[in-house]
This record gives C-alpha cells, structure tokens and sequence, in this order.
DNA sequence: GGTGTTATGACACCGGTTACCAATGCCGGA
DNA sequence: TCCGGCATTGGTAACCGGTGTCATAACACC
C-alpha cells in the first residue's frame, strides 16, 4: 500500500464532516494589508523581516498583527516555501530518558516558534532505515533534522541528507562533519573524569564495559577512561574491558562474567546507565556489596541512577541542552550562550554512593 | 514576540539559499493526470478514494501512481483541507517511560501513513496552559490529539476542542466522554489484582500511597484496591493511606512515614511505579529487607521495576497497545482488534520479586 | 424522449510566496 | 531646470499542489 494511504480511509465530498459555523473565519495576510492599507506582498515582507519596508510601514502592519493576533498559515507557507516548518528527531537509542530529554530540550528551543517537533525513531538493524528517513524527507520537506547516536554516526545518512538538500544537526562526540552540522557532547572528557576518580580512591583493578565496537562513542569514552587511567599510572587490563550493547541485559551478562572471576575487579565503569544498572543486579545476584565489593560508575546519569540503591555515581550529559542548542542551529536561531569555546558540551562528574575508597 | 517569529529569522529575497539544480522537480498530481489522461480532479478522487470513480479509470491512476512513486504533497493537501496530517500528542506525565511508550504505541499506528506525530508537552500547574494547546490548534489545525493523563482528564480542555472543532481521543480509566473519543484502561482492575495477591499473600497491614486526589485515576486505583481487598474481608486503613505525587520523592516521602512508624505496615502498594521505587529507597534507608521485611507493589511496569534489586511486583499497563489504538481511532483506521469487549484495556499483574508471603 | 444516476472535468480557491513591473524619491550631470 | 540612472518601496499576477463546487457528459431506466 501507497504510504500515504490510510487504511480504509475514505475522505470525499460526501463522507466529510458538515461546515461547521463554529469554523470561525481565520484572519489571513489580506485581511492584515487591508487594514494596514498596504499591499499582500508587504504584510509578508513585515512577516519575513524583509529589510525592504520603511520602517513606519513596518511598525503600522506589526501593530495590526499584534492586536490581531494574526499568525500566518504554516500550511500555506510551507507550501510556497517548498518546506515545512516541521523539525524531525531522528534517533534509534535504547535508552528512554535519552530519548526524553533530548525532546525536551529540542521542545525548549522550538517553543514560542511555529516550528515543530516530529519522531522519526528508526531502527539500524533494518537494512532500508536510510530510505526511510529519505521518504520522510522527500515527502515532508522538513526544515531540518537532529540526527542523535547511533544515527548521528551513519555518514551514508547525512550525506544522503547533503544530496536532498536537506538541513540536519548531528549530536555526537566526535567531530565527523562541519562544525555547523555538528553539536558535540564531550564524551571522552566524561569517562576521564571517571577514570580519575576510581584512581584517586585507589581502585587499580578496574573493569570496563563498554558499548558496541560499531559505535564511535565507544571509543570516545573508551579512550577517555584510558587517558584517566593512565594518568594515575595505570591502563586498562584487556581481560577486563568487556563489549556490552548498551542494554540492561548485556550490563548483567559482563558483570555477570566479571565478577564470577577468581580476579574480581574492585570497580566497574559502564558505558551507561543502563549496562551500569545491570551491574547492580549482577552484584546483587553475586552477594556482593556496592560500594563495598565493587564500585560502580555508570555515564548519562538518567533518573534510574538517582533512584536506584544505593544512588548511583555516574557521568552527567548535558542532553537536554544539547537538543535546544541543536534545535536552535537548525532554525538559525541566535546562540548566544552554548555550546563553549571548543564547540563541545562538558560533561561532568555526580559522585553519589555506589563507589568508595578500596 | 510574536509565537511564529523565530528569533532573527531573516528569509528574505535575498537571503534564501539559492535553488539548487538537486531539487528534483517534484511529481504532482497534475503529471499523474496527464499521464493517465484524465483531470487532476480525478487523481485527487483516486487518491481520496472516493466512490465516484469508475473502476477501470481507477485502475489506470493507481497503476501509473504506483509506476512513479507518487505521494500527495502534505502540504498543499493540509492547505486545501483546511486541516494539517498531524497528530499531537498532549501530554503531562512525570514518567519519562510512559511517555515514551505512548509514543511507542501512536508511531506504531501512524507508521505508513503520512500522519505525523507532534509533542505538546505541557504544565497543568501553568494557568493558561490550555491557551498554549489551543494556539497550537488554531495554528496548526492537528488533524487529531490524543490526550493523555492526566490532562486527559480535563473536561475544560475537552469542551474548547470540541468548540474548536478538533477531533481528539482521552486516554483515561474512567468514561468521561463519549466511547468514540475514549481509550480505557482498566485501573480500576489492574489494582483489585494488586490487592488480592497481597492478599493473598496472608497481607493485612497493608499500605497504600496514592496519586494525587486531584487526579480521576487515583480514586480508580484506590477503588479497585479497596475492592480486592473487600474480597478478603480487608479494608484499607486510613491512616496507612497517604497521597503522594506519582513522582518519586514523594514516594520515598511517603514510605518514609509509613515505614517509620511503630505500627509498621507489611506490604506497600504505590499508585505508581516512581512512587514504588520510592518506597525502596526508603525500606533501605530503614535498614528493612525487601520483601522480607515490606513487600512492595507498584503500578506501570516500567523498565525500572525490572532492573531494580530485587524486581518489582507491578501492575502493567498496556501502554504502547493503548497508544496504538487511541492513533488508529483518530485517523479512523478499522480497529480490527483491541480493545476488548468493555472498551477497556485490561491489566495484568506481573509477580517478581518484591512481594512475599507473611 | 424525459429523467435519474454515475463519472468526469473546468474553474475557483486554500493562504501564503515569488517574479516582475511600476511608482516614487534622490542623485548627479547636461 | 530638466532628465536619466539608481535605489527603495509597493502592486499585480502567477504559482505552490492539492481540494471543493458545480456543470455537464455518459449511461441506464422507465
């Protein structure tokens, strides 16, 4: 079936609701220029803030709109402008609270706009993701998309994006495109300072689960907690650094591994929360104490670690900032805060109770 | 500022990016009725499926539609319709997970069609919330909204959509509306079955922490969970009832009290899973085993209560289904399935690990 | 052949935008 | 002083890609 198709749907002149007279009259652009005793074209130049209106002329339409309370027509824009007003989230994280709070942030910039916010979830693992989001494209004409990991990663995507001409923000940790495509979260700073703070309590057998191989994230944090690590002197022992998927389960299967060993790791860092929660069960399972057996650290502090016992120390990302500054880029909105000098969200350290000096 | 200014938008004649020799010319419906020999009237009846068709025409447009992979541009049919593809999803819920699912179950539905689901997050605590809804539906004229609690249970909220002519679907556990424009869950069962497992757990100080009195699903919840405990000759005592704020520190508020208390109660069921996981906190705070000191029920299943130590007892909520079928009912697509007989979705009981006898 | 029903198309319209042109005002140069 | 040239401003028509209305053609039935 044509996608556009609905399933059984049938909107013709005989099956469509009755006008209804409770359809008050919009007030529309003509309206607006009669009153101002100007012309269509000059309402819409005030709208688009075309420098060429005298500015009398300007402040008289802007007075009749205010007290109007006119608001041009999306649908009709979008139609003449060849492009929607619509910003498309386009992610495929297992994580729900990331999920949310990148909304929320990207909802925080668009709010007082007449831009909104549509899902695209999708799906990796499904060969034709990428004709997906291209349809999605091609037939919605969004005015831009914020592409968050793993999709962000996908240079196949944003290089398809690039061909239809279509604006998007990539949310990653790495710089894989121009800087103005690009918001970046620092993650390697993140895991260092993890790093950092199992060594200064002392821990030296330290293990690692970290998210899948195929993921540049991976090895953003990977090599942050490495260069922690070394700091202190030490290094990341291969027979502790695991491959989790960024799930829950795959976080209690390492640990699981980890910590059935006769060379128990005092400390675990996990990629993030998720995996880290599943260490907590593992443990748990294993008759282990946290913090007193094994310190866990987990990355992206979701709520499930401040509710979890005990409180989980983990590395905060910033995400919901990011999704506004992301947002705001897209609709060239100024930026007159965020993100600082080197173009990367810092992320930082919430120590709560779930490590302790060895 | 006007709401549909973006800040120093500027688009102008000047400063719009040039055309690009990439945008494909688009196919519209007129090229399909060239090629099909026919009107452009007659495409749109086709792709409208409209009755007065005669067949063999019909089969020509379709053949050619499906040949070019042709989609209706959304946006001019929006214009034409007086009335946009979107879907907005209103929505005030502390639970990050059950928004999510809610999202989950609406894409699910929407998914092939050229519906578009849009956030409208918002604050019932915000005096003229309802304002910002309804702006957003004079503006963008949604095609539907599917409300969720509890904003669902708005009945002011409801009139001005229905005033304004907008169709839209509550998400609720009592009948506050007509059927047609109503998704039940049945709250009211999901928490009878909380009771008779405590029940028959050999439970009988048993302590309940609600939502807020405010909110139509606590008295459901409360009512099912006195019912089962009727059933066994129990009823809930007062003092070992307290309204939390289905967020978790007022769970762990809450429990805090109960659990502090000389007569200490066995068993624990909070109207939500937030709230529930508050309760851990709080048992552990007091040095009390789960669930051999307290057992804990909660209300949601959310991937908390499976990733929690030890996992939670919970009542699940068919979330996502819920979802799904709110979005089908909306754009009127067959509901060749849920929701059962009642028109409400029924709860089930998940046992883990939280919940023991006597 | 008149009448009713079904199928089709011409044309205006939805509410904005762009392209293009006309009017206005200001300037310098003849 | 008058005129053309140029920049600024505003008007008109066409257009974006569909839909509604209404007239009409085609076809059946009495």
């Amino acid at each position: 079936m044509a996608p556009w198709v609905v399933k059984a749907q049938v909107m013709t002149e005989n099956t469509r609701k009755p006008k209804d007279a409770k359809d008050r009259a919009q007030v529309t652009i003509i309206d607006i220029a009669r009153m101002a005793n100007v012309s269509k074209k000059t309402v819409s130049r005030v709208i688009n803030k075309s420098p060429l209106v005298r500015e009398e002329t300007r402040e008289i339409v802007n007075k009749i709109i205010a007290e109007t309370g006119f608001t041009p027509n999306p649908q009709a824009r979008a139609l003449a402008f060849r492009r929607s007003f619509l910003i498309g989230l386009v992610y495929d994280n297992p994580s729900p609270q990331y999920v949310v709070n990148m909304q929320r942030g990207i909802l925080d910039a668009l709010d007082e706009t007449s831009f909104q916010l549509v899902l695209r979830p999708c799906d990796r693992a499904d060969a034709n993701y990428r004709e997906r989001v291209e349809s999605f494209v091609i037939q919605h004409k969004p005015y831009g998309l914020i592409l968050t990991p793993s999709v962000s990663e996908d240079d196949e995507l944003a290089a398809m994006l690039r061909d239809r001409n279509c604006d998007y923000v990539r949310v990653a940790s790495v710089e894989i495109d121009d800087a103005s495509r690009m918001v970046r979260t620092h993650d390697a700073q993140g895991a260092e300072l993890a790093a950092r703070h199992l060594a200064e309590l002392g821990h030296t057998r330290i293990a690692h689960i970290h998210g899948p191989n195929t993921f540049r994230s991976t090895h953003e944090r990977m090599a942050g907690f490495r260069k922690g690590l070394a700091d202190f002197g030490l290094s990341l022992d291969p027979k502790l650094t695991l491959e989790g998927a960024y799930t829950f389960d795959s976080g209690v299967e390492c640990a699981t591994r980890l910590l059935s060993g006769p060379d128990r790791p005092t400390a675990v860092f996990a990629g993030n929360d998720e995996m880290a929660v599943g260490v907590y069960v593992a443990a748990r399972k294993a008759g282990l104490q946290i913090p007193g057996d094994v310190s866990i650290v987990g990355f992206d502090d979701t709520p499930i670690s401040s509710r979890i016992w005990p409180p989980m120390t983990t590395v905060r990302s910033p995400i919901r900032d990011v999704g506004r500054v992301a947002a705001l880029r897209l609709i060239q909105a100024e930026e007159d805060e965020q993100p600082p000098a080197p173009g990367a969200f810092a992320l930082e350290l919430i120590v709560r109770e779930s490590t302790q000096a060895l």
